[in-house]
DNA sequence: CAGAGGTAAATTGGATCCAATATCCAGGCA
DNA sequence: TGCCTGGATATTGGATCCAATTTACCTCTG
């Protein structure tokens, strides 16, 4: 991670830059850049998180940053321990299965939906994000590369809820990829398995796709899972 | 449905009788009452959730109901309109259909995960909340018996973020389960269903038993679209 | 009589203030 | 020396207060 888990909060100026502007009420601000903070790593799992610090650092007061952080908890993306403070949520390789086994659910029903509808553009936007993942090696942006292509391929299921689900988990998932790229090579062989998607869906083949999906979820869950088991 | 939508707050001493004991804060309280009245349509859609009438219902300030709201919209049960206050989130015929393909996906990759595990007291109790089905009239009572019946089988799945997906989605297909019981005689076939599926369970046939539960959420999700649409 | 404009009431969004509780460190006692 | 106790400190949970905005009503005018 970016900071030692010093208590402090890490620098949020970028995302305070970025985000700002798009909202009309400070909560949406702040819940929209936490979420993304935790997300993107700049806050790890397990940060404690000041509400007295987080407001300074966004520059409002803590009762923005309270309702956000109780968004945020029924997002399981942070938890409230009595008078000690908000953490950012731990997984554990429980959860890790989890998600896995709540994406391989999800995930092959979006892409059954979406597959029919996919443009031309689409697979061309897909084709080229699996490139610049073949290019990438910035873990942090390797996890917004990966999200980017799956939800392209599930983008035309035209079903909004579902995909925001998807996107939910998916991103919960990613905020891990670091490490499986850290470990075993996993790399090399999520980016075989991307490719042979693409193909498959490129082919219309919705069965093999579907199959290549849930193994692909399947298994970065398990080496997620073993990951975190040899932590703890 | 219980009170006409005329701004005012139902009663909810009940609720708060039956809750607020189980809770040490005053917003982890609220929040669950106000998801259990939405969830029981003592508090309907549409309804809109003044903070001042709220706070006073639960005799509290207006900050724990303003947490409470903004997990509740978190959960898109609630939505927000600046300055116009908060609202029982309406639900739409596409939303139905939304809701649908979710528990399609989720609800048969709980029970594969749970059959193997399931008890002879768990297919006991499942026969017996089918069996007070049978003999409800009380449309309200309909939906929990529905909710712990289909629960019951998908308990032993292991997957406590799973099972909560699914018992969420389960619960807001519920909201509407009595617009289905007054209109086309759906309570009778959905029962018919909820035999077939214990007997399969119970022989051990996953398939089967995934069968009809995909067939059955997608005919109460059709079903409760098509009276959705009539309505808008 | 209808419509536009303006003002007042209602309600939320945000900030500050107060109380309750958990943590931490120091000091005393076994 | 190690453990327990007690008070100071930090931090959250909750209440009250203020400002900004929207809605509704009422009046005035064409």
């Amino acid at each position: 991670m970016s900071q030692p888990p010093d208590g402090r909060v890490p620098d949020l100026t970028l995302l305070i830059a970025r985000n700002r502007p798009r909202f009309r009420t400070a909560t949406e601000f702040v819940e929209a850049a936490m979420r993304e903070a935790i997300l993107e790593g700049v806050l790890p799992a397990g940060a404690p998180l000041r509400q007295e610090d987080l407001a300074a650092a966004f520059g409002v007061s803590r009762m923005p940053v309270r309702e956000a952080l109780r968004q945020l908890e029924a997002r399981a993306l942070v938890e409230f321990h009595p008078h000690r403070g908000a953490v950012v949520a731990e997984i554990s390789a429980e959860d890790s299965a989890d998600i896995g086994a709540i994406r391989a659910a999800l995930e092959p029903a979006a892409l059954r939906l979406s597959l029919p509808h996919l443009t031309a553009d689409d697979f061309a936007l897909a084709a080229e994000l699996v490139a610049e993942m073949d290019a990438e090696a910035d873990p942090g942006r390797m996890g917004e590369l990966n999200r980017r292509f799956h939800m392209t391929l599930y983008a035309r299921a035209g079903r909004p809820r579902l995909l925001a689900l998807v996107e939910q988990h998916l991103a919960a998932a990613d905020r891990y990829l670091r490490f499986q790229f850290a470990a075993l090579g996993y790399h090399p062989r999520s980016q075989d398995e991307h490719h042979a998607l693409l193909t498959a869906c490129h082919a219309g083949d919705g069965e093999a796709a579907c199959g290549i999906v849930v193994r692909h979820v399947i298994q970065a869950a398990d080496q997620l899972g073993a990951f975190l088991e040899g932590r703890g």
